[in-house]
DNA sequence: GGACTAATGCTCAGTTTGAGTATTAGTTGT
DNA sequence: ACAACTAATACTCAAACTGAGCATTAGTCC
């Protein structure tokens, strides 16, 4: 047997932060091809694969991050994630990315050093069900997607993930929803990947509806970490690593809006949050920017032990 | 630089399938020396991690595998996975270990063919909240969690996990468990890692509640899989990856507190497994041991979607 | 002091759970 | 053929939880 190729890790982050905008994402690269913070994992250097994050992260962004979890390892060939630009690579490597989600709380501006911040629905403007604005794009699609599905296999498929013909909307099925846009050709990422292996070139897609495109697989890799922090929210505190430390209950709701993309009943989230026991209030109030002054609350010892649930999401009317 | 010492990438997989008895586990190893089946990854080879793992685990066991995921990328320096009889690696490489859970439909004495499988409770007693065995076992482990447990954290984090003082049990929570009975020294890995680092010897435990040890960190393993496993079941479909195409509600109830390691409340269990909607009746009846005949039930097909959800678990009274 | 804007409080009906009690359809022994 | 036995199914009932609204405050801004 030759010698075998080397295997190179690849580490790829999602960094998620929130502004008083909404989650916004840590971005690296130049115009035209923006990908994820992504480093390479030194096997001499560095003791474990979280270890490695935070530092490559804070090297290249400046930004040191709190909460971190692994997402998932991409290992299949043909999706490796780029590492062209660290020299280090010939193309007998095989490259295998260990994908991590870290969660920062909220922006404050003095904080931000390097790197791009960038909403992260730009990339999915179809899962922002907040506004019109998402709405629309959605409908936008909707014509694209009824030509893909021809077969009643795929209709149902859709159906399933956007929740048409009475089926609910799943707030975390990002990664079905954009796996099915992919597979109809109707994201950028699809096109050019099919172009790579046929030579064919496809028309342009309108971004404004379908999403900016990110380098490699890295749309994929968000989709998976939106996805996964959707559904982490409901059953792990892991929203309070997002928040500031001190929150009235209407951010904390707006908060939790922005990353899963839905209205909620306020009424029916404030009860159900108070019942939780995971927030508490500190004596203060907050002087908001009008109306009535809001109580400021924490988030309380108890949603920090270690089985603590997280927050049901009572979803608004129609 | 120096040149870069090899990155190896093992696998290893945590095989459950359900036997009459309950989940079973395949291993590998020689009698002193279980664990999990591992082999490493091709670079040239595989094209995907998954199918490199359905390759070593056929033809290390002549078993084929039906559902797989993967469950966590294991890269900390100091709990490689053993490869030393592969005869490839040297001590300069790092080893870095993918994890991966995958299912089988129901045994049949004739598709067992090579490897071992044992009950997974061997190597969790306390895990079992069925019989009355796991509960001792629990009992048994107590006086020494206890003893570790001298400050008001360590006292709050056992509550949580062993469900004492009025916290609920929760089933999923297995790796917690594990941890912290790790961090007390009251499983043998616990000892052995020190006895490593120290050089040390501690007193043999009582295996008959301690369970037995795996090589490497493969319990650790085994303990994120079986809280991945038993999580899932609540919120997807996979029971039915591990159940016969066909069986009663009693059956399936029978799979469902093997795996989960509780009783539930039969009727309660029925009612809302048919509320579901995620199985649906064959004309069959089913002829038992003694008592009245089942209906047998098949997976529905909206059970095979994309976004079907789980089963709710209602617990059984004291 | 009145208008305006959110934050909080409360209500109510429809569902979903947790716990049991009551029947029913086979099997087995006599 | 009948009685005893064993599970599978059917039903009931009350407590807890949810989805939707209506009603009341406590500040800010003319």
């Amino acid at each position: 047997m030759n010698a075998t190729p080397r295997v190179i890790i690849g580490l790829s982050a999602v960094v998620v932060a929130a502004s008083g905008k909404g989650p916004e994402l840590l971005l690296s690269g130049s115009p035209g091809a923006i990908g994820l913070p992504f480093g390479s994992f030194d096997p001499i250097g560095h003791r474990t694969f979280e270890l490695a994050v935070r530092d490559f992260v804070t090297s290249q962004t400046g930004f040191a991050l709190g909460y971190v979890e692994q997402l998932y390892t991409f290992g299949d060939k043909g999706r490796e994630a780029p590492v062209a630009d660290m020299g280090q690579s010939s193309d007998a490597d095989r490259v295998v990315s260990v994908g991590y989600i870290a969660l920062a709380s909220s922006i404050v501006e003095g904080q931000r050093r390097a790197g791009v911040w960038a909403d992260w629905y730009r990339f999915f403007p179809w899962e922002d069900r907040r506004s019109t604005a998402g709405m629309r794009a959605l409908d936008l699609l909707m014509p694209d997607l009824n030509a893909w599905a021809t077969t009643t296999e795929r209709q149902s498929r859709v159906a399933m993930a956007f929740g048409l013909h009475g089926q609910s909307w799943q707030e975390s099925q990002v990664l079905d929803r954009f796996e099915l846009l992919y597979e109809a050709g109707l994201v950028q990422e699809a096109q050019r990947d099919r172009a790579n292996s046929h030579g064919s070139v496809a028309p342009a897609l309108e971004r404004a509806y379908v999403g900016e495109p990110l380098v490699s697989d890295h749309r994929r890799i968000l989709a998976t970490a939106m996805g996964r922090l959707r559904a982490k929210i409901r059953y792990r505190p892991i929203i309070f690593d997002l928040a500031p430390v001190r929150f009235t209950l209407s951010e904390l709701q707006d908060l939790v809006e922005a990353l899963s993309g839905v209205k909620l009943h306020k009424q029916n989230f404030r009860r159900t949050l108070e019942r939780s026991g995971l927030v508490e209030s500190t004596g203060a109030m907050h002087a908001e920017t009008g109306g009535r002054p809001a109580m400021l609350f924490t988030r309380s010892s108890t949603s920090r032990q270690a089985g603590a649930s997280g927050l049901s999401l009572p979803l608004a009317k129609r």
